[in-house]
DNA sequence: AACCTCAACAACCGCACATGC
DNA sequence: CGCATGTGCGGTTGTTGAGGT
């Protein structure tokens, strides 16, 4: 990308590429960053620090608005940024994350170390949408939802446990709690098996017991797929959640306030997978059966 | 080889909110 | 309180490369 970007600027444009001539004048320079812009901007977060973006903008002598700079180091040089190949546990994250708050992608990027709203905005528009489009629905219809819930975020599911059977050592932390614990540990606080978890799957559709906790139905995913998720409790602000067997609430634990975690980096690498490799004719037929339900 | 389509990604824009004066 | 400024967020657009015809 920086190639590309770096090819698509010759020297001469290096100092120009404004778009208007108001932009001219103010010379604030648009389009893709150069690696000269972005030694700079890397420069100068160094010296100053993040944020201030405005003053890094003027002081650096980049001909970039402070809102650039801070995108630009925000989505990419940042030096903890991942990018691409979007794992199976990170694709149902997002959904279930989303299933919940909806397009809050700053939100939803919280829970996923590295990733940018950015790019999960990105992502659920070109993988999600696609499938909304597939299904001639539209992606906030209760049609869609239902799909992923009863079947996309299922299969996800299977296909981690599957994957990570040779990896059954479940301790793990909670990515939505943001707290350690195990797979007793779920169960004894009333978590549904997974068995339970098959069956709720299969019931009817469009039954508002399927709402009824999406927390629940996050830990499940996260106990179910091995999603080794390691957590750091600093900044002590990170309160457990408590599961509430009625599923009826759920508070929100903050993962603000110095709370830093990672994922466990090559348990499964399948991020190329896409999720249209999920939709089998039988799920087609399974949400024709579920919408003639309804 | 040329052209077309589409997915993936980077970046911009407008708005809302927070903060300081 | 009102205004200016800075920052963050979500929506949208533009660019590029890959794959198909």
């Amino acid at each position: 990308m920086e190639a590309r970007a770096a090819s698509q600027f010759s020297p001469f444009s290096m100092s120009g590429n404004f778009c208007s001539e108001e932009d001219q004048l103010l010379e604030v320079k648009k389009g893709p960053w150069t690696e000269e812009e972005d030694a700079l901007l890397l420069n100068c977060v160094n010296v100053y620090g993040e944020g201030r973006w405005n003053s890094i903008a003027s002081f650096s002598g980049l001909k970039r608005t402070g809102k650039s700079c801070r995108l630009r180091w925000l989505n990419y040089l940042r030096p903890d940024v991942r990018r691409g190949n979007i794992t199976l546990q990170e694709q149902l994250l997002i959904l279930e994350l989303h299933s919940r708050w909806g397009n809050r992608w700053s939100k939803i990027a919280q829970y996923l170390p590295g990733r940018t709203d950015n790019e999960i905005k990105n992502y659920w528009r070109t993988r999600v949408q696609k499938q909304a489009k597939q299904m001639k629905c539209d992606v906030n219809s209760k049609q869609f939802r239902d799909a992923m819930r009863f079947v996309w975020m299922p299969r996800l599911r299977e296909r981690i446990e599957s994957s990570s059977a040779n990896n059954a050592s479940s301790a793990m932390v909670d990515p939505i709690n943001n707290f350690a614990c195990t797979t007793d540990h779920h169960s004894a606080a009333g978590h549904p098996t997974s068995n339970q978890t098959a069956y709720q799957v299969v019931g009817k559709s469009g039954s508002s017991s399927f709402d009824r906790s999406l927390c629940s139905e996050m830990a499940i995913a996260a106990s179910s797929s091995d999603l080794s998720y390691s957590g750091s409790t600093q900044g002590a602000s990170l309160a457990p959640t408590a599961w509430d067997p009625a599923g009826s609430c759920c508070t929100e634990s903050s993962i603000n306030g110095g709370g830093s975690c990672s994922w466990h980096e090559g348990l499964i690498d399948e991020g190329d997978l896409m999720m249209e490799n999920l939709w089998y004719d039988e799920n087609i037929w399974f949400l024709q059966q579920q919408l003639f339900d309804d």
